[in-house]
DNA sequence: GCAATTTTCTGACGACTAGTCAAAATACGG
DNA sequence: CCGTATTTTGACTAGTCGTCAGAAAATTGC
């Protein structure tokens, strides 16, 4: 850390200022209201530094989204480690996910901007390999936990499908539940509320209509998620 | 429509003409492609005259969206109307879904945009409304099979759920299948290609989960699918 | 058919934006 | 303390959206 030069040090800390200040900046205003400009007034320095560090302004928004990511992997890691049936385990990353997008709703508006190709396009190869690969890991953990149930036979891939394929799966429910929550206004009209519990619903419908046993009906959904909750997650 | 004087015409025509030529502009060049200087260039306009139809770049892309919600309402008619068991119809609207995606991966791009709740702000609540009418005609149709089978006695509803809780999982799950299909390049490096058939599997084990007969393995679905594309979609 | 009124159109304009780059300022090694 | 290398600067280009006073065209009344 302090090996570094004092110029060198100054350098990285104003990278983390730059994100700091460019974070509020998007989560209020959106895409449009970051401005590069208003940056630079904001730290005292000129555009032309702020382009030292980010070549463009998407280069920040995926800079903020991998300020991010880490964490999830870490919460699926821990969810993994969860004792119990697989099917618990699965549980577990499911409150994983429900936990991340409660703690880090503004994870998910970069994500949002990001996954439209016109902003995506412009980041570097090298920021985006980081985004995905923190997500391959996050899917690997979740195959990781199929594959050890088809291993211990409480469940059986269907034909011409990987576990990455259930895994696919889980993840549409969750991304499409969740992004639908916080961006559109016909849910409320449909008399949804509870967005968590049901995207844990059909989560746990959908392994059920697999057959990956134990089958939600022969345990106590609800006692295994608090026991998960007050293990991992304190809530 | 020729009881117009020739000048309303001339006007509601070129409203047409700007959607078309905007278009394009956002479908090859995203969110930022759009410049309201460059569709009065290219129709010999003044950008004065754009702003007459259309107060911001926004309502521009809800115009747009607009233009193909009511396709996916259509699509969704059709399909209910199927005949057979109503967990074949609920098979018939993934079909539409599908078919919705594939006919018009452009929608989703604007819906997509429009998510960004900095964009959608911006738009007219009149706009807004037709979106979220249609949007919500399109799950009323779903519920409206949802409660036909449960007062058939096929399907059960779980307590505290409603059938609009049903419809929310679906489209939560094949909205969130197709959006990262088209802007996520995650699924080809795990090994995900059949982005469709993945999603309708993933649908019809749900439906399974929730018991709703008859179950997916006491028909041959992949039959019952043809007949739905060989009856209504022509494929 | 002509004049008055209403509607529509125009394009220069203001206030912003992203990104560049030569020149100035600073940091660093000897 | 000096010369080289690095970093910072901010004016500049080329674009953006949205506005609005005045010009042009259409409609109305006679």
């Amino acid at each position: 850390m302090s090996t570094l030069t004092p110029k060198k040090r100054e350098i990285l800390e104003r990278e983390n200022k730059i994100l700091d200040v460019a974070r509020p900046m998007i989560v209020h205003e959106g895409y449009n209201g970051l401005s590069m400009d208003r940056i630079a007034e904001n730290l005292n320095i000129s555009k032309g530094t702020i382009y030292n560090h980010f070549s463009c302004k998407e280069e920040i928004i995926i800079a903020l989204a991998i300020q991010n990511v880490d964490k999830r992997l870490e919460l699926f890691k821990t969810a993994a480690k969860f004792k119990g049936p697989h099917r618990h385990r699965m549980l577990a990353i499911g409150q994983a996910a429900e936990k991340f997008v409660q703690d880090f709703p503004e994870y998910f508006l970069f994500e949002q901007i990001l996954r439209l190709s016109s902003v995506r396009e412009k980041t570097s190869e090298k920021r985006q390999a980081v985004i995905r690969g923190c997500e391959l890991q996050c899917m690997a953990v979740v195959a990781g936990v199929v594959d050890a149930a088809i291993a211990s036979g409480d469940f059986t891939l269907p034909k011409k499908t990987t576990s990455e394929s259930i895994v696919f799966g889980l993840w549409s429910l969750y991304t499409g539940g969740y992004e639908l929550m916080l961006g559109s206004d016909s849910l409320e009209q449909l008399g949804i509320s509870d967005v968590y519990g049901l995207v844990r619903l059909h989560a746990i419908r959908l392994l059920d209509g697999f057959d990956w046993h134990p089958l939600s009906n022969t345990f106590d959904v609800d006692k295994v998620i608090k026991r998960i909750n007050k293990e991992f997650f304190s809530s």
